[in-house]
Order: C-alpha cells, then structure tokens, then sequence
DNA sequence: ACACCGACTGAACGATTGTTTAGCATGCTG
DNA sequence: CAGCATGCTAAACAATCGTTCAGTCGGTGT
C-alpha cells in the first residue's frame, strides 16, 4: 500500500478523492463509508473533502455522475464497435457483462459500483437500468430483423428476460465462481459458460447441438 | 402506524425486536440502522435490545440465522409438495422465485433480507446460494432423467445459467417491474413472463411455438 | 414474610459521526 | 508591493453511535 501515489500521480486532490471515494463505495456501501475514511484514503484531511464538495452527500452525488458518465462512455465504444450485435451468438462477446469486465481496467471498482446502483432503488439505478434495457430491446429488434431470433409472443419480456439473466451473471459472479470454481466473467469461465448459454438460446434445453471439436478451418 | 401491536400481540418483546429488525435491516441494511430504531420500532428501550441479544453483532447474527431458518422451513415445504418438479416446465410453479413469493405472507420482509443475504458476500450468503444451486442441479438431474431437458455439456454450468436466470427475476424484481409495467412475480406479471420463459426453455430464440391460445378443453 | 430473579428503563459513558471555524501557506493580479 | 482568492489543515463543534450502569417493577419460590 506504500507509494501508491508518491511518484508522480498528476490527479489533483479533488480527483483523488473522488476517485478512492468511489472505491470505497463501491466495496462498503456509501452509507458505511466515513468522510475520514475517504481522506485518509487519499492523503488529505477530512475538511478539504467538504472543501471541494460541499458535503458528503455532495460528494456521494458527484460519484454517482462520474460512474454514470463512465458507464455511458463504454457503451460508446460497444456499440460503436459491435453495433447492435451486442447480444448476437456469433459475436466474440456474447455477453454483455462479459463486454463490461472487458473494457475497463482489471482492478477497476466501477463494475462493483454499477453493481450498487443496479441494485440501489435509487433514481441513478433506475437510469442505468433504463439504459440497458432500452439496448437489450434495440438488440433483439437487429436479431429479429436479421433472423436470427424470433421476437417472440412478449418482444418486451423477451428483451427483459435476456437482459436479466445477462445481468444476473453480473450481479451473481462471487457465488458463481464459489460453486462452478471459475469465475464466470473471466476467459477460461467465459468458455465454459458461453457455449452452455448460445446451447439453451439456440435450441432449448433439450437440444444437443454438435460436438464443436475437431472442426476444419 | 398507530395501533400496530396495541390489540392483543402475544410475541415476547425479545421476538418483536427481532422482528422489527429483521425488517428494518431488510429495507435499509443492517450496516445503516441504528439500535435505537430497531428500540423505537420495536416499542422498548435500546438497553432491552442489548440485554436480549447481547450487542448489536449478537442480533444481526441471530436475525441471520432466523432467516435461514424461515428458508429452510420454506424450502421443505415446496420439495415436499413438488419434488423435484421445481423447473420443471409443466408444472404451475414454474419459476423458484414464484414459488418463493407465494410461500410467505404478502408484506413478509424475509425475501428482501434474503435478496440482501444473497448479494452481501457473507457465509450464511454463500450458504443460501450454495443450497440453491444443489437444489439446481438435482433438480436439472431429475428432468434430465426424465427425458425433459439435456444436462448439457457442462451440466454444473447449465444448473447454474439456470438458477442465476431464475433468481435474476428476484434480484432485479423492482427493476423489472419499471420497464414491464407489470411485477414479474405477481400473478398477472408471470402470466406474461412465463411463457416467454418457457417458450426459450423449450426451443431456444428461433422456436415459434403454437399460438396457445383457442385451446379445445 | 423475605429473598431472589428476569424483564425493563432512564441516564449516562466514551467513541465516532458530519460539519464548521479560524488560520496558514501559496500564487496570481492589480 | 498590497490584495485577494485558492488549496489545505488542525481543532473543535454538536449530534448520534453502541454500550454500560444503577435501579425499578412484578412475579415466583421458600
């Protein structure tokens, strides 16, 4: 924990106490989290944390935005990248959380954070939830056009249903890599969740698709 | 609020307080409610809760243990009636979720505690989902045998896709209901979502199942 | 009759909470 | 140079936290 920020962190203080607020958050719960925790976590004294912003519900606020702004600017570069493939079987990412782990730094405590606020009945939560679901919607609208799935009785529920067991992997990841010993977000967990998954959303439980080794080039 | 327990309430003070704190920590997280809450709520002073339960720590934990308790009791009550029937497409009961709605009284706190318990990295947490997912596999081992679903390749996988997806519904409830219009696991909501359900379960995203409706008795 | 015991409370304990205040540097601007 | 905002801290603020303590009350056994 020594050095962490002596050589050269060019953040100003503000930044840095947003920053480790939001890993505090993030890991506690911002209703445990202390204003002198905050500042001892990032060097200062807990007055210039009410300095820069206002108090500390001030601050709880301007995390949520940052997460929020965050959040948005990855699902820029998703749907930039994929277009409306993002719950397409045959792209690389066939989840959307896997997406998510994938595009922000390893350690990053923004994943837990979106966690929080999914999970938070705040107006925040609501918004983010929104967001996905309006994409997961979009996302069956391209699979139907295409082809490649039916829209269903229900478009609504279907989309609904995709989005929530796509977040369920998400929101469930420490008790799934506890009893499948894999941590289902990762590559190797990915591999073994993935192709259970497009089975299901393929055929249906009771469909054996073809053994997928030993296949030409 | 008024008359609340004023007519005739035949628990001990030590099961009220254990009650109201169990709903409190419910709705607000135990990290954030304060003895005298739980004192206030439970009409006693907050020396009585200290004196029952020894601390704060000494009640979080036997509420904990209640809870698991209710869920246990519950659990046997619904494989006593369905065995092991219990994602079992043909029967009424077709989400675990439901099922576990139905099995308590309507204001009952003790899914939110569980919710709570499931998402809050604690062992009586990890006990609860570990329970659960037995109860996935076995309960995929029984359609399997049954002729009614594949165990996949990775059947420890499939149990779990399956179970995260039906608690997905519990977890994300509040959230789900917003962008439906309608509680996914009230009656009228799973009337919507079920067969959405099911219809993937059984053919996967292409399957145009036939129109149910107009059905000769 | 007395002693005792458990349920229970009011008042206080020290610790910790978010926030305020006064003041010290530093650097820019006139 | 003076003036003034900015970044920042040490110290203290009242409020609230979990917990302790002394003592009252109503019953129960002897």
């Amino acid at each position: 924990m020594l050095y962490m920020r002596s050589i050269s962190d060019d953040r100003t203080s503000r930044a840095i106490i947003r920053d480790e607020s939001l890993r505090l958050f993030a890991v506690n719960g911002p209703g445990t989290v202390t204003v002198r925790q905050i500042a001892a976590a990032a060097g200062v004294s807990p007055a210039l944390v009410v300095h820069h912003f206002g108090s500390k519900e001030g601050l709880h606020q301007e995390v949520d935005q940052y997460v929020l702004d965050v959040f948005e600017a990855m699902l820029g570069e998703l749907t930039g990248e994929s277009g409306a493939e993002l719950l397409d079987p045959k792209s690389g990412a066939s989840s959307l959380s896997e997406a998510f782990a994938r595009h922000l730094p390893d350690g990053s405590p923004v994943p837990a954070y979106v966690r929080r606020l999914l999970l938070s009945d705040t107006d925040a939560g609501r918004l983010l939830f929104r967001r996905l679901y309006d994409l997961s919607r979009s996302a069956l609208d391209g699979l139907a056009a295409a082809g490649l799935a039916a829209p269903g009785q229900d478009p609504a529920v279907r989309a609904a249903f995709l989005l929530a067991n796509d977040l369920a992997l998400f929101l469930l990841r420490d008790r799934l890599t506890e009893v499948l010993g894999t941590d289902p977000l990762s590559a190797d967990g990915m591999a073994r969740w993935a192709p259970e998954m497009l089975s299901i959303y393929a055929g249906g439980l009771n469909a054996t698709p073809p053994q997928p080794q030993g296949e030409a080039p």
